[in-house]
RNA sequence: GGCGGUGUAGCUCAGUUGGUCAGAGCAUGCGGCUCAUAUCCGCAGUGUCCGGGGUUCGAAUCCCUGCACCGCCA
């Protein structure tokens, strides 16, 4: 049996966020890059899933409801809104959004939860430990600093209850196997190093289970129904409920073994040593990819709620435009780096990379055709040395970003299209149109020219579709095409010499108007 | 305290296995163009490649040591 064209899956995931949470630059982050990913993929022809969603249970979102008197899920179903509408406004094209309250969830986590028992993966045993409850985190004696929590050195309380363990420690040198053999399941490596550096200690089964009568707000045991779910016990499933595990077979097997999940660096251990164990247990593979990426600094500070200083990311897409957020937070820094977000750092890669490259290329090249050919896009004739320059520069990138956009080396795939567009400057500087138009015989080199330049900004609008949705649907309409940029492939699309003649440019408006820096006030 | 990492131009950083490797971008200075969002293009720098010692014909690149900063664990 064979198939007429092999289907590529890709799976990408961001962690599920917890409801209670005021969405942060940290969020907006993972999710960006996760969506770039996922646009990127899109148009190298794969099938993508890309799934993001809240994590909804817990003692938090508990207390938080009891405060304002109102239903958990109701409290749930106020603030998840937060989160999907930071979404929309950041041009997120997520497949699904689940929430751990949803049935399709709660079923899953029970029905793993009761096989892992009836497979005696899951066994009841005392728990004696420290107890932090803002943390919710169970410490031993000797964790704790001054009898206090050693995270947050508040008060912590004394517990001894029954509880459930799931048989993590058995897993622990298959864990070190799958790391060693396969050096891209941690990524960066100093955070696969971290990892091995943990399990070179031995690991311990994990409490995955908490008494009702201390928290009722959780998925309850399908075998205890006094208890209920450890919160990342119930969350680290949404990978797999949410694709359907257990019940939409076929999505599931595709999409399953191409997951990369996509993590701060705080949740390192979780995704990295839980989660894979648990799978393990329920018999399924690992991720493929588990990347953990940086935390971003304000103004040289560590956020805090304490200092004010937390990056509100609505606020942020109002003062400079989602694709100019965008656009920073894959640029700035490396991916897996730390990073540092200012105002001015802000305002000067827009003004120097989108304003004067990028937009002044852009509409220094639309003017022309417009005030030499009114605005019908030329027919090219015999290319020069300098033409095929440019074309082999576009090439070239093209082949790099693949690789990079492999790698998540976002801002390397950025200042690689950024090559074109400064080839595509330097370009029309050289072939100066403008000296062109003077003369009538230079009509086709004139056309020759303009073709060129406009080729090169439809490869640099494909290219950056990813990253500035927005923008790359100007650029494309602006230029006149007709087609709809999210069916495009690069495969088929990124060949040099797609742009059809005679096919109407439009007029543009600046893509990236330049900002006054002394206009943007500080506490944006 | 244990394990790991980093220290290269004013700033942010690239520098595979040691031999045009002393670089890029930004910032700075000078020159050019005028199509364009006063944008674009070209040229020019400056560096004890953290300090000290060693291996080698030759080290930013390997070894030892000191200092500084960072991450994970404790």
């Amino acid at each position: 049996m064979t198939h007429l064209r092999s289907e590529k899956y890709f799976y990408i995931t961001t962690p599920i966020y917890y409801v209670n949470d005021v969405p942060h630059i940290g969020h907006a982050y993972t999710t960006v890059a996760a969506d770039v990913l996922a646009r990127y993929k899109r148009l190298e022809g794969y099938q993508v899933f890309f799934l993001t969603g809240t994590d909804e249970h817990g003692q938090k979102v508990e207390r938080a409801a009891q405060e304002r008197g109102v239903d958990p899920k109701a409290h749930c179903d106020e603030m998840v809104k937060r989160f999907q509408s930071l979404w929309k406004k950041l041009s997120i094209s997520n497949t699904d959004f689940i929430r751990t309250t949803e049935g399709r969830h709660k079923k899953v986590v029970q029905m793993i939860l009761q096989d892992l028992y009836d497979r005696g993966e899951i066994y009841q045993d005392n728990y004696d430990g420290w107890y932090c409850v803002p943390d919710e985190r169970f410490w031993t004696e000797k964790d704790l600093i001054d009898g206090k929590c050693p995270d947050c050195l508040r008060p912590v309380i004394g517990i001894s209850e029954k509880n459930y363990f799931f048989r993590m420690s058995k897993y622990q040198s298959w864990l070190i196997e799958q790391i060693e053999k396969n050096d891209r399941f941690i990524l960066p490596p100093s955070r696969r190093n971290e990892i091995l550096g943990f399990l070179r200690s031995p690991l311990e089964d994990l409490c995955i289970s908490r008494p009702k009568k201390r928290l009722s707000w959780g998925i309850e045991i399908p075998f205890d129904p006094e208890y209920v779910t450890y919160v990342w016990f119930d969350a680290l499933i949404n990978y797999v409920s949410g694709i359907g595990y257990g019940s939409e077979t076929s999505q599931f097997s595709n999409f399953w073994p191409e997951a990369i999940h996509l993590i701060g660096k705080d949740i390192l251990t979780t995704h990295t040593v839980y989660w894979p164990t648990m799978l393990r247990a329920i018999g399924l593979t690992p991720p493929k990819t588990v990347f953990a990426h940086g935390w971003w600094t304000v103004e040289g500070k560590k956020m805090s709620k304490s200092l004010q200083n937390v990056v509100e990311p609505n606020r942020l897409v109002d003062t400079y435009g989602v694709d100019a957020v965008r656009y920073f937070l894959m640029r700035e820094v490396p991916f897996g780096s730390d990073g540092d977000f200012s105002h001015a750092a802000m305002v000067h890669r827009i003004n120097s990379d989108l304003a004067n490259d990028l937009g002044n290329l852009f509409s220094r090249t639309l003017s022309m055709v417009i005030r030499y050919f009114g605005g019908s896009i030329p027919e090219p004739s015999s290319s020069k040395d300098v033409d095929q320059g440019l074309q082999q520069i576009s090439e070239r990138v093209i082949h790099q970003i693949s690789k990079q956009m492999e790698d998540l080396a976002f801002n390397k795939a950025l200042s690689s299209i950024w090559e074109i567009v400064s080839a595509a400057n330097k370009y029309v500087d050289e072939t100066a149109p403008w000296s062109l138009a003077k003369e009538e015989k230079q009509r086709p080199r004139l056309a020759t020219v303009l073709y060129q330049a406009l080729e090169a900004i439809r490869i640099i609008a494909l290219l950056l579709a990813p990253f500035m949705p927005s923008t790359s649907e100007k650029m494309w309409s602006y230029l006149g095409l007709e087609e709809n940029l999210w069916e495009q492939t690069l495969e088929e699309n990124g060949e040099w010499g797609g742009l059809k003649p005679r096919r109407t440019v439009i007029q543009p408006a600046p893509l990236f108007p330049r900002i006054d820096s002394s206009k943007i006030s500080e506490g944006a």
